[in-house]
DNA sequence: TAATTACCTACTAAGTTACTAGGTATTATA
DNA sequence: TATAATACCTAGTAACTTAGTAGGTAATTA
């Protein structure tokens, strides 16, 4: 798991696209206004967010973007990997170089936590977003299927 | 939370640290040679970790560097936030092209994701590594307080 | 037919990463 | 006391990533 900017830029663009999802398509130019990212840069991520199926686009007026599955089945996780490529987990691949010790216990210490930070970002989605009580009431209401997640995101202060 | 190649590289030196901490201070040419990391460049991240109070210096023959205070009291958090410069979260300082729209909701949105992540990794500390058996039969036997966290990480394969 | 959108390729400025090279300061030990 | 081993510091740089510009083509609606 690597996390960066280009991270947030999908992640964010993402709910977006969630939040509006009734409205019909998101077109990426009012995105690039939202979110102060320029269209060609949302092209590019929006590229490959499109090749994980996790939207779809329709061309013409009145076209834009989708969510390619529902809002439950988008995971932070599936978007984050999907646009930044993951870092390069070992050095030493397989046995070469890498002689028994520290060295291939703390990679293997570190996959691990890479793991379990999936796992977390794999347990938020989409969903657990459009449920919060303060977009219920800009958006049209959802069939809330509640999820226990959805509890832990209540307003804080700090960030990045 | 910012997370990148630069991130791993000083939690995993930190975790050599960690179970290296019985024997004396670890010298950086020895993570080097471990890691497959440059030394000066293990010397700017040191340098970091150094100011963040996360390691003390020994200077001269027989030195190194040793953890700054207790493993359990070092955070995954800390070590990330103390080498990678967080992400510039908003690009709308304030108020004055952030209308009230969708823009700053999914940054608030973003906000809350952003500090649930931190709240994850500062709840992983150094000594949650170190007090895994496999970890335990290596070196000398901790005073085990053993954490509710340590249970998590089972060997697992996946990785970055 | 015209406008609107996705979708694609090539190029580029700015920033970050990871490294090389060259030092100085401190301290254990021979 | 001299030497070696280490931390600690500064400057420069190649490679890579980020985020953008520019200029298209393809599909679709009105």
């Amino acid at each position: 798991m690597k996390l960066s900017t280009k991270g947030r830029y999908a992640v964010t663009a993402m709910m977006d696209l969630a939040i509006n999802d009734r409205e019909g398509p998101v077109t990426l130019s009012d995105i690039s206004g939202w979110q102060g990212i320029s269209l060609s840069y949302l092209e590019q991520l929006f590229s490959k967010l499109r090749k994980a199926k996790l939207v779809e686009g329709v061309r013409g007026p009145g076209g834009g973007y989708r969510l390619g599955k529902p809002a439950d089945k988008i995971s932070i996780a599936n978007i984050i990997l999907a646009v930044d490529e993951s870092i390069d987990s070992t050095q030493c691949k397989g046995a070469e170089d890498c002689h028994a010790g520290d060295r291939c216990m703390t990679h293997k210490l570190w996959e691990d936590l890479s793991f379990r930070l999936y796992e977390f970002l794999d347990g938020i989605t989409l969903a657990d977003f459009i449920e919060r009580p303060e977009i219920k009431r800009i958006t049209i209401q959802q069939n809330s299927t509640s999820s226990q997640i959805s509890r832990m995101f209540q307003p804080v202060a700090l960030a990045s």
